[in-house]
DNA sequence: ATTTATATGTCGACT
DNA sequence: AGTCGACGTATAAAT
């Protein structure tokens, strides 16, 4: 048997429960009325009502409502979960240093507690990433424009590694900055650091108006006004384009 | 009773709960073994494994392995979740349009499935956010600095709102950008935005070396050492201060 | 509906 | 341990 599942345990049933799920490093759920506080980074108290905390063998906590992807409160992966029965009620409390941190979920009622001892199929493959856009410009150099030549990927700058270096039909050089979705004028800024960046190390001096010629190409599905009118003053392009091909 | 609860029930008695708690308005956490795919914004396969899905009344679906504060899969509120029986087994699948998104979950195995009528308590008080340190900056305009006078706050600027506008001691106009925690370059970025603006809406022509006196001032707990460059080379100034007290 | 800024963001990679 | 950038980021406020 993989689960073990306790319905309306007394307070004292559910400690045990919680003490060997923690033993066993089960994924635990638990539904019950409780009130919640966390201090730390911030500080929230959070006030009587019915919610589903779930701890996790890696530390992780999360005390979810009936409402939102995010949970109201939790405590991050490497926490420490520790249960006890004081004045009489359920206590749970997961604590972490480097920044201190603890939160302290209270019940009043536990309605269901469950354990499951999980075993692998972490194995997610994910497509659709910056990471499938920059394979399929390698792939066909003539979507960024015709003539361009991709030379290095994650080429080293001192403004930090640019997303693709390579040269245009004349020789220029180029430097691409690859996002995967619409965009706004942070990554105008990001890809006007790595043009400059680039500018200086081949030769030009800042300012002196006769900087070595460097483009800069923006591709992204699409931009923001504000994004586009920042990417026209620095003399900038763009390419339309979505890290999947269109069906 | 407020929970309905299941152990290793037939995907069919699976599915009869499920169906009921979607329209009694129920938090639903199911444990067991399943695929998960996904299709929408990107596109994600996940294998076998035992997991633990929770769908929320307001559309929210959750897939939680044994690990990270993160689900492995989701779909954001305003889903719809539909629940069936293909092939034999459990098949419990979220969706949502703008973007057209699609979470299935398809359970080999049920082991555990719960379902509780929530009840009020989502009023969350959070301290230590932006808004708090605003309030004490308000509060004590001297720990900007010694003669600072706050005027406005959200003030309105052709690069949108500041987050306090005020002078200073000789009656320079003063931005304050308010950072909660440490900041990189981007904050730095944002409160530049804020002082051209007004630079130029207090009447100077950009780039004529006349441009009126406006400081800028990045009230946070510290800067990275970028974020420190950067603010030098504008001219701008730190006040190292927590959106709390120390105690 | 789109844009903007915040978040106890989280997470991974690299120094 | 600190910094940086991406994320199917989510979320709320404003336009």
């Amino acid at each position: 048997m993989t689960v073990t599942s306790v319905h309306d345990p007394s307070h004292r049933e559910a400690l045990w429960e919680l003490e060997d799920a923690f033993e066993r490093g089960d994924l635990v759920s638990v539904f019950g009325r409780c009130t919640v506080s966390y201090e730390g980074r911030a500080a929230s108290d959070l006030g009587a009502g019915d919610r589903l905390l779930v701890l996790k063998p890696d530390g992780a906590a999360l005390v979810h409502t009936d409402e939102g992807r995010q949970p109201v409160n939790w405590q991050p992966p490497g926490s420490e979960h520790h249960a006890a029965v004081r004045e009489g009620r359920l206590r749970v409390r997961s604590t972490r240093s480097n920044p201190d941190e603890t939160l302290t979920v209270r019940f009043s009622d536990v309605h269901q507690l469950s354990a499951m001892a999980v075993t692998g199929g972490r194995d997610l493959t994910l497509h659709g990433s910056e990471e499938d856009l920059r394979t399929r410009i390698l792939e066909r150099p003539d979507l960024v424009e015709p003539g361009f030549e991709p030379r290095e990927t994650e080429r080293p700058s001192s403004a930090g590694p640019m997303d693709v270096f390579g040269v245009d039909a004349e020789g220029t050089p180029v430097v691409v900055e690859l996002k995967r979705r619409r965009v706004g004028p942070d990554a105008v800024g990001q890809l006007a650091r790595y043009v400059r960046a680039l500018r200086e190390e081949l030769g030009g001096e800042e300012g002196d108006g006769a900087s070595p010629a460097v483009r800069g190409v923006l591709v992204a599905p699409s931009l923001t006004d504000r994004a586009a009118e920042r990417l026209a003053e620095r003399g900038f392009d763009h390419v339309a384009l979505d890290p999947t091909p269109e069906e």
